[in-house]
DNA sequence: ACTATAATACTTGTATACAAGTATACTTAA
DNA sequence: TTAAGTATACTTGTATACAAGTATTATAGT
């Protein structure tokens, strides 16, 4: 990739991805960075030409993107859409209808498994804060919920799981990062309210779990402001790079 | 295409699409019908064979599908997963998650003109059925849903459903292309419902939608059975076509 | 100065070519 | 007969080439 840059997405996180599936986590986070603004339009030659690469991965990393709504193919090129604090609020909206349809069905299931699997990934959270690790910490967190998500067997929440994770995933790694360097106390919040959603899952607990959920989703707000400040800092070290 | 089998898809819906989301849309239809069995492999080159194109549109094609669950992408091939009960009522247990939150942020809106399409959309099901119509009803009713959770302009809850629409169209197609011959009067009873639905929104009544939808989804069991009756039919008139 | 038309420089969509990796089947050795 | 190893035929991923369409720019005519 020409620009010699730093990469946003971690690039160990990457090894066994083809050239299309790096693109994608790259633009991924310029757009939802905001590197690359809401309004630009993006050429399959240009970007081949940026990244180094010919069209074919190019033209899947576009497809990708636009499966997730943060860009938009046109006839002449794809407009980026990013996230403006509405898309934000929604991608959490959409979470929040998930994780409760999951709850439900999990009071019908034993969770003694996901219990200890989240207490696991909890314990890994809590390690990688001791460590400054905001990369860690953030797989950590989207795994957290991956996991629950994924227990009740249920392919179509599965399968919009899999499509909103990309892009939450890249929303926590910006967030967190800015906390680490800022926020540092956060962090202690968020791993009681981790404790807590797990306490609501082993003891079935709806008002528990809708408690933790709703403190989970005040904390919303707080990565909106993350985000702006972090596309801020970002872009203050970058010329406008669309000629 | 070599196969000079009839198409299962409208051929008349498929104007301005692109060689690769033509294939799609009867790569579709063909793996929800069962004419492509569950385990099957399909192999890009085979593929492109078969309907006499280039690997090029035939990737995207299935890509398009692994991101609608009904195919896997895997290291050597893809995957056929297909739609068992189980699967079929997932995708409804999606559609009733979506519609309902999509209810609840209605109900804070000025619905009229959305209760007017909708009334539109209705008498243009209501014509199909006269006219004996399957294709057109199937298009008019999934234009019903669709102006639904289009109407609250939430661009995550729209992703959600263009993800899940595909197959939902499928689906209705051959539920309904097989009630049209077998089933004639269950068509009373899905307007009556449809129009129910349209109260509800218009009266902002929160009981009735629930209702209306309950209605609506005890058909789900209506069409599972549909499209068993569908896979008999048409896998009568096929060979073994995978030597 | 302004409109209409034509040339040009872009865009995506599709086909083809090549490279690298994987499973299968065959061959060879014990 | 069985096990190991090699050859082969297949797979996907990426690069490149070409075709068709679109927007812009420049040019010509009034």
């Amino acid at each position: 990739m020409s620009e010699s840059k730093d990469y946003l997405y971690p690039q160990k996180w990457l090894s066994k991805a083809s050239t299309g599936d790096r693109i994608a986590y790259e633009l991924r986070m310029r757009i939802i960075s905001g590197i690359i603004e809401s309004g630009t339009i993006l050429s399959e030659n240009k970007l081949a030409a940026d990244f180094e690469v010919s069209r074919s991965p190019i033209r899947e990393a576009l497809r990708t993107l636009a499966s997730e709504n943060i860009i938009r193919l046109e006839k002449m090129g794809a407009v980026v859409i990013g996230l403006s604090e509405k898309e934000i609020e929604e991608i959490y909206d959409v979470r929040l209808l998930i994780e409760t349809f999951v709850f439900e069905r999990l009071i019908k299931m034993d969770t003694t498994n996901l219990a200890l699997e989240l207490s696991k990934t909890l314990e890994m959270m809590k390690v990688a804060i001791k460590y400054n690790d905001a990369d860690e910490f953030s797989y950590q967190d989207v795994m957290f919920h991956e996991a629950i998500i994924r227990s009740i067997g249920h392919s179509y929440i599965t399968m919009i799981w899999n499509n909103l994770k990309p892009v939450m995933e890249g929303l926590i790694l910006l967030s967190m990062r800015m906390r680490f360097t800022e926020k540092y106390d956060d962090f202690t919040r968020i791993v009681k309210n981790h404790e807590l959603y797990i306490d609501a899952i082993q003891a079935k607990d709806r008002k528990l779990m809708i408690k933790s959920l709703h403190e989970n989703f005040d904390d919303v707000q707080g990565k909106v402001e993350d985000l702006w400040k972090s596309q801020q800092m970002l872009s203050k070290g970058v010329e406008s790079q669309d000629d």
